[in-house]
DNA sequence: CAGAATAATGTTAGCGCTGTCATTTACGAT
DNA sequence: ATCGTAAATGACAGCGCTAACATTATTCTG
């Protein structure tokens, strides 16, 4: 059998029907009688149509996609993000064209240029870091765009996400407020990772509201990850004074900082507190919860999702959705 | 400025060339003198044109598409094979339409006939499991398949992995060599995950070689995590018999294990071995290192799309590529 | 410099579908 | 019966691009 698929011609061949009228049945749009969609869906089954979305695209100028622009896959983070993407589209009949940005907005650039390729209906993208050119197609392309996990700046269109400015003030504050005074800072490649330093500068203000500031910090070069978390917790409490807690940019990071006490003989919370970012499910199961702040990245995919296809619906359009945080008291702070 | 997106034509009456002259410099196809080509690409900059891939893919049968379904998004093994496969479709114009099937083949037959309806030049898949519905869709289009992550199993084009059952059985090849002899097992849904039941199998064929068998084994209903690995060592320690080593499903379970041991003050290796499966970076970051089978996620993912895209060009036509395995001393066991 | 090859460009005809605007049919209300 | 309205269906053009086949310049060969 030399595989050739059926159109809709085929279709309505079989179905003694006209095709636009198939079309009607397929897409469920405007007034079908019960018979003729029943001989319709018969045709369908017993040829295994499939419409052919590229023709329909072409047609009616836009494509039931949304483009994905992720900045990593090696952080559990963003599938997380992508999580709540894939479970939000369930539902519909979009779906996801997924690009890896490596952190680079001259990747994105790229990226943003291809899907737009395809029309489709909306682009999600992270942070507000684009290139000139980026914007610049997007406000040519008729095509709606999210911005997620930060809501910190003025977005193209939609924003949902959180504020990591406050979240790092919050983390400060609550801190404070538990006694803490000597503060280290563990971070990881910041020019990446933006919203970290955001966190970081949150972090700084709590602390100079307080009259305090950063006893020590350290910054390694790389991405965050236990390793880098574990390998610059032990090079801070080489030449640092004494901490009374040290913040990391994440779960990873502070993670390998648990991980570095537990091996350096530290106990946690009485000897040195911990604090990340994140509350990612493992940092709950570590023999002391660790401390964190949950942003929530399910949600952040999902509602990102909803906004942008459910518009008309809802009378809510607000253009920066904040998906809130909250703090985990876990048992290392 | 109304959005209306510039067409072939546009750059065609801008450059003074027909529009098939402008799409053969897009697709860098055929002679083109290199003065034309100059003329044309400076239209294209100066319109800012940017093809219609729905257009294209329609007239020239094909999109530059790879349908990518992933059984799940929570655990970060999936994320690490998907990071391979855009790897290498970075350096290709195609990109690549993901869904996931939460480990239900109905699930993924819906989301393969959505994808087919695109057109896209391969779909990647995972594992064997597949209704007769998604198999007859697959043979009727004329479209690449991998199936990813086992190579246990007859393909329908081409599989990429490992032998799940011969990395069970190593890992009890290895620890017998190693002094173990009393064995536990700590598995999870193992209905979901076929692949842990493969390598299950592998143990236990190993052990039944050396005249042993599981001294006590438990598994968790639940798709796997640290939460799952920590309680059910737990439970599985309560009212087992003493044991030398226990053998976990994956890593996740086993650094849930690894966290449990640490609470309950059990002395890992000295006096309980533990056993993984991946070799997720974390578990290399424990205080000590996980013993484990490295699966090759990135590699696996990446010669997917190799194979699947550039199968004319090598000469190597396996239709099954193992992608091999590590056994990791670690210092677990 | 004829004749053949090759390079460079163009013409034509769709790909499979949907938007738009008819047209036909069914069914009450008068 | 007669009209009006709504329900159901259809004809047709065209979305933007490319395969396949011309056609026209250019270069090479002996």
């Amino acid at each position: 059998m030399p595989p050739v698929a059926p159109t809709l011609k085929d279709v309505a061949l079989m179905a003694g029907v006209s095709e636009i009228t198939v079309s009607r049945v397929v897409r469920n749009k405007g007034p079908i009688s019960s018979d003729t969609r029943l001989r319709v869906t018969a045709a369908i089954d017993a040829l295994g149509y499939v419409p052919n979305r590229a023709a329909g695209s072409l047609a009616s100028a836009g494509a039931p996609l949304i483009g994905v622009l992720l900045p990593s896959l090696s952080n559990i983070v963003f599938p997380e993000v992508l999580r709540g993407i894939q479970a939000a589209l369930a539902s519909t009949n979009y779906q996801s064209l997924v690009g890896v940005t490596e952190y680079d907005p001259v990747v994105e650039q790229h990226i943003v240029s291809s899907l737009l390729a395809w029309k489709p209906a909306a682009l999600i993208m992270t942070g507000f870091d684009h290139t000139d050119a980026t914007r610049m197609m997007l406000a040519k392309h008729d095509v709606r765009v999210a911005e997620l996990m930060d809501i910190d700046a003025e977005p193209i269109d939609i924003a949902v996400g959180l504020s990591h400015r406050r979240a790092g003030y919050d983390s400060g504050r609550h801190l404070i407020q538990r006694g803490y005074r000597r503060f280290g800072y563990v971070g990881h490649d910041w020019d990446a990772d933006r919203r970290a330093r955001r966190r970081y500068n949150g972090l700084c203000a709590a602390l100079a509201e307080a009259g305090l500031s950063l006893t020590a910090e350290s910054r390694s070069p790389h991405a965050s990850s236990t390793r880098a978390g574990k390998e610059t917790l032990k090079a801070l409490l080489l030449d640092a004074p004494k901490l009374d807690v040290v913040v990391f940019s994440n779960d990873d990071m502070a993670i390998g900082g648990f991980f570095h006490c537990l091996e350096a003989g530290i106990s946690v919370k009485e000897e040195l507190a911990l604090f990340g970012f994140n509350g990612l499910a493992i940092g709950q199961d570590l023999p002391k919860p660790l401390s964190t702040v949950r942003s929530n990245r399910f949600l952040i995919g999902k509602t990102a999702v909803e906004r942008l296809l459910g518009a008309a619906e809802t009378s809510d359009h607000r253009r920066v959705i904040d998906t809130g945080y909250e703090i985990v008291e876990g048992a290392t702070a």
